[in-house]
RNA sequence: GCCUCUGUAGCUCAGUAGGUAGAGCAGCGGACUGAAAAUCCGCGUGUCGUUGGUUCGAUUCCGACCGGAGGCA
């Protein structure tokens, strides 16, 4: 096993503060695992980590894009795997912390992603989705790729099959069959972060927008927004953001957009869970009613412990 | 006190011309390979307020009672 953890969990599950714990604990790192925590400007709507939360202890992946540019799991894979590989040589534990399964697991597989279109195609296959319709995209795919298509029912995904194809000449099924056919890049010890009680995770969801509110959310957003960031970038589709910038400019009520954030958090929570939950490897630490963070923090050292021996 | 309206899923409400009921939201489950905080799919048994009556059969009709809203005094 390398010297890596992972540490998954939904939003608001205390991620944050278990990696900081096992950084202290091993002498490690922390690689924060977030598509959004990547970008400057959008600190307090991603819960991206204070200085003070940090505790002195090396974060990387964080403020590594401007909010306009548009990044991606490649773009992630590329910048985050060297950075692991340097802690790992240095003799040091890397800590992987964050929500973006796809993220995390595409890192530790050492996914290899095929190439974004050039210019254009993407554009082209949209507007032909627009004149002719989602069922003409289906069929095209069944005629070059019946297996993707039986399979691929949401329109960005069937898209993206088709723009795989045009620009590479292979499907993404083959694609995806050779690169799951290399072993993983990196074996580390994974954990999971949940509550027995599902409540109790929805109620902290609650509590962190409230407390987003209060320091200062809505500014942080109106700076963007002032800064003349465009609303349709990836950035501003972040949960937290979009709600409240259509509040702003919509002249609706802070107090509902609040509602919507809140909502959308939990949706966004059960998403994840359902994404980590079908790794086996992974050893969730479940947090029983009434139990604190330090408690969770006692187990996950003795499945540290358990491992070292 | 009297009159009218109202009580059906966690919430808002539909419906059954008498044969025990269904939408939206919430909630729950799932998918996911260069947008992933995105995108998409699936899941509806609940004393039909309580209690009598009519009926082969009542959530549905009738009565009483208990909630709620409004009106008149």
């Amino acid at each position: 096993m390398d010297n890596i953890i992972c540490i998954a969990g939904p939003t608001a599950s205390g991620k944050t503060a278990l990696a900081v714990e096992l950084a202290k604990l091993t002498g490690g790192e922390v690689v924060s695992c977030d598509s959004m925590q990547v970008y400057r400007r959008m600190d307090i709507g991603t819960a991206k980590p204070t200085t003070e939360e940090m505790q002195g202890i090396p974060h990387h992946m964080l403020d590594v894009a401007e909010p306009e540019e548009d990044f991606s799991v490649s773009r992630y894979c590329a910048m985050a795997s060297p950075i692991v590989d340097d802690i790992l040589s240095r003799g040091k534990t890397a800590i992987i912390a964050g929500g973006t399964g796809l993220y995390m697991d595409s890192l530790i597989k050492g996914n290899d992603f095929a190439p974004f279109p050039s210019t254009g195609v993407r554009e082209r296959l949209e507007a032909q989705a627009d004149a002719e319709g989602m069922e003409a995209m289906q069929a095209l795919l069944q005629s070059i790729d019946p297996e993707a298509a039986a399979r691929i029912y949401d329109r960005k995904r069937l898209i993206r099959a088709l723009e795989v194809y045009y620009e590479t000449g292979e499907t993404i099924t083959e694609h995806n069959r050779k690169t799951q056919a290399i072993p993983a890049k990196y074996d580390p010890l994974w954990l999971g972060l949940d509550f027995a009680d599902r409540q109790e995770l929805y109620h902290r969801i609650d509590l962190r927008v409230d407390l987003m509110l209060q320091q200062g959310l809505v500014e942080e957003i109106q700076n963007l927004l002032n800064s003349g960031i465009p609303k349709k970038c990836t950035a501003m589709q972040a949960i937290g953001y979009k709600e409240f910038v259509a509040a702003l400019q919509e002249n609706g009520s802070i107090e509902q957009a609040a509602e919507e954030v809140k909502k959308a958090s939990r949706h966004y929570a059960k998403r994840q869970l359902t994404w980590f939950r079908r790794n086996k490897a992974l050893q969730w630490l479940i947090r029983q009613p009434g139990e604190s963070a330090e408690e969770i923090l006692m187990k996950a050292r003795q499945i540290l412990h358990e491992f070292d021996n």
